[in-house]
DNA sequence: ACGATGATGAAC
DNA sequence: TTCATCATCGTA
């Protein structure tokens, strides 16, 4: 099995897509290789009442593509050296976005992953889609909701009451030693 | 614990 | 136009 998620599959609620990325792979393609690694660990960011989400301070130059079609990228830069990588959800106007922050159990961490596949700015806005080089595909690996972790988000201190809120969803470690 | 390193948004 | 902040990571 293995199929190419549309905008049917991210026009749902953010903490749903969030959930159910977790399992999917992320194809990237570059210099006509195809990497696919699993997405194991997301977070949700949604509308702009969440303070931690770039959508708080309104429509705006940088966070515009988070209010755009859902199964779009939201690819931005911070902390003056990491890129960050969001796919959009939820309706075309309403600004939310999931973060991949984790890709199998080598590439833990939303910047080692972007440098890891060469995702820049370039791919900001973009469909996800095998015409953009990056897509999602359900490649029919079950997680089961035992095998999920949630927790509070990473790195957002600052927003109050939602930070605090569990909008990150993890796979949970195998044993080592397989 | 902290520095690297620059875009962003809000204040001035 | 200036400034503090930032959805991080590697080194200490």
């Amino acid at each position: 099995m293995r199929k190419v998620l549309g905008p049917s599959f991210f026009n749902r609620p953010t903490l749903a897509v969030a959930r159910d990325l977790l399992g999917k792979y992320l194809v990237r393609k570059v210099r006509g290789k195809e990497i696919a690694l699993l997405i194991t660990e997301t977070e949700g960011y949604h509308g702009t009442k969440d303070l931690a989400c770039h959508a708080r301070a309104g429509r705006t130059a940088r966070n515009d593509p988070m209010w755009g079609k859902p199964g779009h990228a939201y690819v931005y830069f911070t902390y003056g050296m990491h890129w960050m990588l969001n796919l959009v959800t939820g309706p075309d106007g309403f600004p939310s976005a999931v973060l991949i922050r984790a890709l199998g159990d080598e590439l833990n961490g939303p910047a080692k992953l972007t440098k890891f596949l060469q995702i820049d700015k370039r791919l900001n806005t973009k469909p996800l889609a095998k015409t953009s080089g990056l897509w999602v595909e359900d490649r029919g690996v079950i997680v089961k909701r035992s095998e999920i972790q949630r927790g509070p988000r990473v790195g957002i201190s600052y927003a109050g009451e939602y930070a605090h809120k569990p909008w990150r969803f993890m796979v949970k470690k195998k044993k080592s030693g397989n």
